[in-house]
RNA sequence: GGCGAUGUGGCCGAGUGGUCAGGCAAGGGUCUGCAAAACCCUCUACAGCGGUUCGAUUCCGCUCGUCGCCUCCA
């Protein structure tokens, strides 16, 4: 009954125990807002939604951080380029990030620090480092993490000093450091920052932090020094993640994280997304038909679905194909909650309904729980589905209350989905005229006249109103994309 | 070169030493005025070669393929 995720330290699934009974400290690697963030970003992001629902859903309080990266070197590029202060330009990145995340129903953290109002932080470690004598100043003035003086480095990536190849994507006379895997704490300013730099600290020169120092200051700040969960995509284990953990134990003198969790990538088409391929889609570019190659205006719950249908350990492959299929899946998700919703007859519910309703639930614990397994837990979702159909087909009726229980159930199990399920069933209103014309088809149908019953059918069909004849009625569906 | 993943039926994608994943698509059927939906059936998968085992898709080895990380990319 207890909940067990992989952790990168151990490379091993573990029982999770948070610090503190009851709570979680989660710390979630955020977006550099230089740009619009793309979809294999949001997997992350789902990702981390996903992990933070399920702990609320399991009773835990979750106390989530989030880091927006604000001063980085492509930021400061396109600051130059644009000649603008830095601030305008990551604005409009950091709302476009908040709109998408609502967009994905991904659900808020408790706080979301930006790098450049945590200097202070950052300028507290980088000092007591320097005090100890495990960083040091180079020549232009930039200041070093010397690994060389962390035994444990290494030890999250698994990998040996010895082993980093050094020079493998930087040419290394292009920093000042005394060994290529040393990593910088704080960089001098020189021309190419323009007007991004901070001269307040006498004691480190003017300069502007490095990247991995903010999330060991915001994090501290947020959650402490000892925390439980730190999160990030595979990308992070080396270096970031491996940094943090050598430039914070240091400073505490406690262990930083309990349990590392990293999701994989998501490639396109079985390859890496990149702009030159014109791979590389956005979740807008999702949403607008003119941006994607699908030509079509895609559903962000479709997109959630896609996602949730990979375990987050294992690569997804995006194909507008698999898209295609998400959303299938999700509609017949919502179809069959609206046929429980239709059931009528007697009000008690039925107790092998009731026992279908207990197993799924438990299924569907079980399978998050261990290592959110969602493609685990979506499946006894649709065994429910199919065997609840089953049953009405069987009967013709299964009850209201019957119906409805089932369908708190899915909504209940929707909390940690997030496929805003709820919200979809509240069927868009029809016009008073469609409403009309079902009404007419009705009659003449009564009257056999199903010419006329089979053009209003068609009629309605082009409005994105599509009729099904059941033995409780006429119902509808309608698709939004058509309207 | 170092470290590490991974290869499942038309497509996607879980999982397990010995009945079943699941989804999407396809074909057939039931139902229906016709549709739609739903249900039933079918498509009898685990890269290849060895080994361990009473038995392997699941463990081990090798081969082949794909992929990731090895300094700021989720």
């Amino acid at each position: 009954m207890s909940i067990r995720f992989f952790n990168t330290m151990t490379r091993s699934l573990q029982e999770f125990r948070p610090l503190e009974p009851g709570r979680v400290g989660l710390y979630t690697c955020g977006p550099t807002v230089y740009d619009y963030a793309h979809i294999g970003n949001f997997r992350t992001y789902v990702f981390e939604d996903l992990l933070r629902r399920h702990l609320r859903f399991r009773g835990y309080e979750v106390l989530q951080v989030m880091n927006i990266t604000d001063v980085e070197d492509k930021i400061i590029r396109k600051t130059r380029m644009e000649g603008r202060p830095m601030s305008e330009v990551t604005a409009p990145y950091i709302e476009a990030f908040f709109q998408d995340l609502d967009c994905l129903n991904i659900q808020r953290a408790e706080h979301y620090p930006r790098a450049t109002e945590h200097v202070d932080g950052m300028v507290e470690l980088i000092r007591s480092l320097l005090a100890q004598g495990l960083a040091y100043r180079s020549e232009d003035g930039s200041i070093y993490f010397d690994i060389s003086k962390f035994p444990e480095y290494g030890r999250l990536a698994h990998i040996q000093v010895e082993d980093l190849r050094s020079g493998a994507r930087v040419a290394q006379d292009e920093y000042d450091k005394e060994r290529a895997a040393d990593f910088a704490l704080w960089k001098a300013w020189d021309e190419g920052d323009g007007e991004v730099f901070w001269d307040r600290y006498p004691d480190l020169g003017k300069g502007r932090p490095g990247w991995h120092i903010e999330c060991s200051a915001m994090s501290i700040r947020y959650l402490g020094n000892h925390f439980d969960i730190h999160t990030g995509g595979v990308d992070n284990i080396f270096p970031h993640h491996q940094n943090e953990i050598a430039q914070t134990e240091p400073c505490t003198g406690e262990t930083f994280v309990n349990y590392w969790l990293h999701s994989e990538h998501l490639q396109v088409e079985s390859q890496k997304m990149s702009k030159k391929l014109g791979n590389f889609f956005t979740l807008r570019d999702l949403l607008d038909p003119q941006a994607n190659p699908s030509g079509r205006a895609w559903d962000p719950m479709a997109v959630r679905y896609l996602l949730l249908g990979t375990h987050y350990r294992s690569r997804l492959d995006f194909t507008f194909k698999g898209l295609q299929a998400a959303m299938e899946t999700r509609q017949g998700l919502l179809d069959f909650l609206r046929r429980c919703r239709m059931q009528q007859g007697t009000e008690s519910l039925d107790s092998e309904v009731a026992e279908e309703i207990e197993a799924t639930r438990a299924a569907f614990v079980a399978a998050m729980d261990e290592d959110l397994n969602t493609p685990e837990a979506l499946a006894a979702l649709h065994a429910l589905r199919r065997e609840i159909h089953r049953r009405i087909d069987e009967r013709t009726d299964l009850g209201r209350a019957s119906g409805q229980a089932v369908v708190d159930l899915v909504l209940d199990l929707d909390r940690v989905l997030g496929l805003r399920l709820e919200e979809a069933l509240e069927e868009p209103e029809l016009l008073p005229e469609e409403t009309a014309m079902i009404d007419e088809r009705q009659a003449a149908r009564k009257a056999r006249d199903f010419a006329r019953a089979d053009r209003l059918r068609d009629e309605l069909e082009a409005r994105g109103i599509r009729l099904e004849d059941t033995p409780q009625g006429v119902t509808w569906k309608i698709d939004p994309s058509r309207r």
